[in-house]
RNA sequence: GGGCCUGUAGCUUAGUCAGGUAGAGCGCCGGGCUUUUAACCCGGUGGCCGGGGGUUCGAAUCCCUCCAGGCCCGCCA
């Protein structure tokens, strides 16, 4: 069985009918391809859940009340008088990394373009800033209970944590005279107020119904499962860890008086390109740029295909072929989950490999066999190399039986990001079609008489025939017939002269598109 | 030091929760296709399931132990 619909039947189980998967994420615009497997973990059980006749919700926690913790590379040094104060608050960063005072906030400004992305790979949440949960004050009872309890949330931190708090702990952090809580002492609590004083000596209030404040991050966590009834959220393994924020917030969510999600973890996903990989050359990819080069399935495939407990190496280079062959032999040619034939493990082998076929479509529910769009992933890489307008592609794939009438949108943006795959550094070089100028000498070496004859008749021929695509592949035939040749070996000579590999795309699609000049200059 | 995860064919892996003769894809080799869109079709190759021990009629699967790799224990998924 896959994962997903495991977890969503070992819920139903542990919670009943009422499900609310939730992930979460810091607008801080370090966005990394981690947060994917986190979305989209947390998406398909929701959707597993759904598939499973259970009432699910998805939500996706923006932690807008989270600080500014440094100023980012991005950010003009102005963005250190910000430090510590929350991301809801401060005002996005314009094209040169300064402050826009006009404009939207810093949470807003780096979380648009991210569910704009999202939606790409078909995740629609419902989505929690967190700083409103603050500010309508649903979390002025968990954060009152906490301060009523502080101690033994403090010794369920140290105890499980191993980790010391400092005598002056206190678990709210209100926001100081200049919107910052970093140095800000608490000075005591008269419900819903907690007084404080700053690092320049102010003091002031914070109505805990309001958002003046916040939980630290371990009980913020374990206080929000309560608040929207939250019964699954997987963790990247760093929570999971013994003595992790899973571990502190379980206890810390009960002392607090809800139930806790059961404990989830996902282990981590690397990004691989074609080249050196990211410490030395800069050479890394964050989510929105991959979703920009990589078929929106075959994203969610790499997630669903894999077990969360899984280490993924996300290869943006060669890999990405063979992954994408893979989808598509399983959407043409779909495991027979009924077959008596099959073993036990067969039959659940086909049944999860099914599971992460289902749960890699865009659209819930649709049917797998259109998200290819007729056309393999393949043959698109060589098309878009060989055809410099995207006309010329649809003319293409028109006669060659791939499209009737107008590409879809879909095809559309699977061309758009082909044409951005092959043009970064992460496109293998292996893959680019590389058209030789002249026949050399070790090819040379490689064909026989015949074959070579066969190449500069070809040549010849060529300068005067009609330069249609038609023409030049009955051009290929017939010259062959003559030199006494036979087909395969005709074309393995043709391929080897013009890409010095045995094997290519159709070749007179090639020959037509290198244009009669060259390919006469290359033949003789 | 404490803990988590992983180790199955050259590569990527399924199967481990519910023990019942080791499955797949890629690669490779051979054959087919007298129009080769890196194609497609057919056949073949290949595994003491990390090592050792235990439980069992029976273990990749459960238990113990060792080895190897990755990671966490600082508010990095």
């Amino acid at each position: 069985m896959h994962w997903a619909d495991y977890t969503a039947e070992r819920l139903s189980k542990e919670r009943g009918t009422k499900q609310v998967a939730c992930s979460g994420i810091t607008p801080s615009g370090e966005f990394h391809i981690g947060h994917l497997r986190e979305i989209l973990s947390a998406e398909m059980i929701h959707r597993a859940c759904l598939d499973a006749d259970l009432d699910s919700r998805y939500i996706f926690i923006v932690d807008s009340m989270d600080p500014l913790r440094r100023v980012y590379p991005f950010l003009s040094d102005e963005y250190e008088q910000f430090i510590g104060c929350p991301l809801a608050f401060i005002p996005a960063p314009d094209s040169e990394g300064k402050p826009d005072y006009d404009g939207v906030s810093y949470a807003e400004h780096f979380l648009g373009p991210f569910l704009d992305a999202l939606a790409e790979i078909g995740v629609y949440p419902e989505v929690v800033m967190n700083h409103e949960t603050y500010q309508n004050g649903q979390f002025a009872k968990k954060i009152d209970a906490a301060i009523e309890k502080a101690d033994e949330i403090k010794q369920i931190i140290e105890s499980i944590s191993g980790r010391e708090l400092d005598d002056n702990w206190f678990p709210y952090k209100p926001l100081g005279s200049d919107g910052s809580m970093d140095e800000v002492t608490v000075t005591g609590y008269e419900k819903p107020f907690v007084h404080w004083i700053d690092r320049y000596g102010n003091s002031g209030t914070a109505d805990i119904r309001k958002a003046e404040g916040k939980l630290p991050w371990r009980i913020d966590w374990a206080a929000r499962w309560g608040i929207h009834g939250i019964t699954c959220e997987p963790a990247g393994k760093d929570h999971g860890a013994a003595g992790g924020s899973f571990d502190t917030g379980l206890p810390i969510c009960k002392l607090l008086g809800s139930e806790p999600p059961s404990k989830m973890v996902y282990e981590w996903i690397q990004v691989k390109g074609a080249g050196p990989m990211s410490s030395s050359s800069g050479n890394t990819i964050g989510p929105i740029e991959a979703l920009n080069l990589v078929p929106p399935e075959i994203i969610r495939y790499l997630i669903a295909g894999s077990k969360m407990n899984r280490h993924i190496d996300f290869n943006t280079g060669g890999a990405l072929f063979q992954m994408a062959d893979e989808y598509e032999r399983l959407v043409a040619d779909p495991p027979n989950i009924e077959s008596e034939e099959l073993t036990k493990r067969q039959k659940v082998a086909a049944i999860t490999q099914t599971g992460a076929m289902r749960l890699s479509q865009i659209d819930r529910g649709s049917n797998p066999a259109e998200s290819v769009a007729g056309v393999s992933f393949r043959h698109l890489a060589m098309l878009a190399q060989i055809k410099a307008s995207d006309e010329d592609v649809w003319g293409s794939l028109r006669n060659s039986g791939h499209l009737m009438g107008e590409p879809n949108s879909a095809l559309k943006k699977r061309l758009t990001r082909m044409r951005n795959w092959i043009s970064s550094v992460h496109f293998p070089e292996d893959a680019r079609i590389q058209i030789r100028s002249k026949i050399d000498d070790e090819t040379r070496a490689e064909l026989n008489d015949n074959q070579l004859n066969f190449l500069s008749e070809l040549g010849e021929q060529f300068s005067e025939i009609n330069w249609s695509d038609e023409e030049i592949s009955t051009t290929i035939r017939t010259t062959a017939a003559k030199s006494g040749i036979s087909g395969r070996e005709s074309y393995t000579a043709l391929y080897l002269a013009m890409l010095g590999r045995k094997h290519g795309p159709k070749a007179s699609a090639l020959i037509l598109e290198i244009g009669r000049k060259d390919a006469v200059d290359l033949l003789s």
